[in-house]
DNA sequence: GCAAATTAATGATTTATTCAAG
DNA sequence: CTTGAATAAATCATTAATTTGC
């Protein structure tokens, strides 16, 4: 695309191939908006907000509410990603296990404010022990034995797959669908 | 406030530690992991991994979790401080441009509790009059307002009529894309 | 060379968000 | 409108690097 250096805003009158190319403050200035609870402006409240962005740079009402619009979208799309996540892992894994996490990081809920109340609570420290853990992990495994003479555990080397643990303690082994390639 | 005394303890040896301290093959696996793809690692996958980094040293699952969830943030940290320099260089924000632009982005104001105005029925057609629109969105002209009056370059402000921009109409607009982030 | 003092990294907690379910 | 679930951001706290004076 012959893309001459142009400054920052390409915003070619006329025709018009190119997007709009937000500056800092004006992503600033509409994060903070939806924040603040405004997910679906009206167009007059894109109309004001337009003309109060534009002093930073070019800027149309398009661009305001395409923003709105991708924003609360991708807000959604993640969310529900990581509760699809969630929920597979609870239908496979009702026992135990699960959480993502942070849950587990509230102990207690009432002394937690005084204190720094010392953390044994947790539930994952009470490791399962290690007998049928460390049989299935390609990736992990692969990952873990290089470099050192010591081969913790597991010896064998899958090919290349990429799949992260798919493994329980007791249950065959059904992979969880991990989300963590972006 | 003051701070209690610490046990001062050998983290690896045995009983309470202060807090863990990755042996180095400990932070070369997990490092691996994490270029790896492994960004939230499930409780599954923790407890995995806890097990056999534990061969290296005393390791909690607890350990491992904050381990990704630090890694995680500080290289957002990270790649949002140097695209933000970036994108102020290309502004040459002259004025102030050396106060941590990070506290502009805290979320640390509560204008949250402000009602959205949520109005879906955007037909620009019938727009109200401007008069009561500037008056039901308080939230906004604030939020909009200039932090310190620094007004780069462009100062038309016109708070009256707009552009309009395209609803879904015959026209195209599909140049919507998502660039503002990442 | 060595510790006390100071600074930078990083482990561990707390707080503020998000969307959706009830 | 309130609450549930789960972070990610922000912050606190402690360890490691380093500087400094002797």
């Amino acid at each position: 695309m012959t893309s001459v250096p142009v400054p920052v805003n390409t915003s070619r009158s006329g025709g018009g191939g190119s997007r709009w190319c937000p500056t800092p403050e004006q992503v600033m200035l509409l994060e903070r908006m939806y924040r603040s609870g405004l997910k679906t402006p009206s167009a007059t409240q894109i109309q004001q907000i337009t003309s109060r962005l534009s002093i930073y740079g070019k800027i149309q009402g398009k661009n305001v509410f395409y923003w709105f619009q991708n924003h609360k979208a991708r807000d959604r799309q993640k969310l529900r990603k990581k509760l699809m996540a969630l929920h597979h892992q609870n239908r496979l894994h009702p026992a135990h296990d699960h959480h993502p996490f942070q849950t587990l990081l509230h102990p207690v809920e009432d002394v937690s404010k005084c204190k720094p109340m010392i953390n044994n609570n947790w539930k994952i420290d009470d490791l399962p022990s290690d007998q049928t853990l460390m049989c299935d992990c390609p990736l992990m495994t692969m990952m873990l034995m290089d470099h050192q003479g010591t081969t913790p555990y597991c010896t064998r080397v899958p090919p290349k797959t990429l799949q992260l643990f798919p493994l329980t303690t007791t249950h065959d082994l059904k992979q969880e669908d991990d989300h963590f390639n972006t």
